[in-house]
DNA sequence: TGCCTACTCTATTAAATCCATAGGGTAATA
DNA sequence: TATTACCCTATGGATTTAATAGAGTAGGCA
């Protein structure tokens, strides 16, 4: 399942793609648009600031915005940073590998097999999904 | 991440597609030989046989056994039983939708956009494998 | 300067899920 | 009839998730 903090941080930045100029869009705003507890919001999208996705401006006027154009954001990066591996099992993660404890034979085990199939697939997907994709 | 009951789910499955006939496995052997605790592959099995993926056998010479041939055996039905919906948000979700609390429209939402075509790729790597395939 | 706004950080908690274990009961076969 | 192996219930620890609360800090503007 997809958390809500991944859920709720595409739609936090699928608002800021929306916004016509690159103006700071208060927190509040945005959990308000899109139903999410604000103070949960607040930390998603912190993480998304220091992650280099966001940028933030303080007080009067301040608020989130987005650091690159819409289309240069990849939801590789995007999914990796909210949701964590993309991988459904670590044998099979690019960035985030570990060795199964309880599998003697990567090469011979059928779940390591299957999986490395969904990740391709699944990566292909967000490979070919930038931010402006998915507000179009 | 995939769960471990699916994991373990899928470990059976497959020692048991490796056997050269159709007799009956005891759960203990199993879970010896593929390092799953026993007392956690008993439910586990039990699922798989009550959704009739698998027969089982009591007293002694019994224990588990495919019904189908493996190559008969897919994986999106697997998947289903074993880790449930497919799909990471309920409202893409084909056997198990559900529309989302927060979401005024599906047809605009970009969470929606984008867990759809994950869905339909995942779905299209189980359907094209079976058992058989996977242990290959 | 001083106040307001909005970001930042820490801590806590309720709920849910996952994984495993334990123990006893029941059915079938040799 | 005794053994083997399936079947069922329930319990608990660990982990993760989602949300809340409250205090603190920094920047902008009058």
């Amino acid at each position: 399942m997809l958390s809500k903090k991944t859920k709720y941080g595409l739609k936090a930045l699928s608002y800021l793609a929306l916004q016509k100029d690159r103006q700071p869009v208060p927190i509040a705003e945005i959990a308000k648009h899109e139903n999410i507890s604000q103070k949960f919001l607040e930390s998603i999208l912190l993480t998304l600031r220091k992650t280099g996705i966001l940028g933030s401006k303080k007080g009067k006027g301040g608020g989130y915005y987005l650091i690159k154009a819409p289309k240069e954001i990849l939801m590789t990066d995007v999914m990796r940073i909210l949701e964590g591996p993309i991988a459904m099992v670590p044998c099979v993660s690019l960035n985030f590998y570990e060795k199964c404890e309880d599998c003697p034979n990567e090469g011979t085990c059928s779940v390591h097999k299957l999986m490395l199939q969904v990740r391709d697939s699944t990566l292909e997907i967000y490979r070919n999904n930038t931010l402006a994709d998915i507000v179009k």
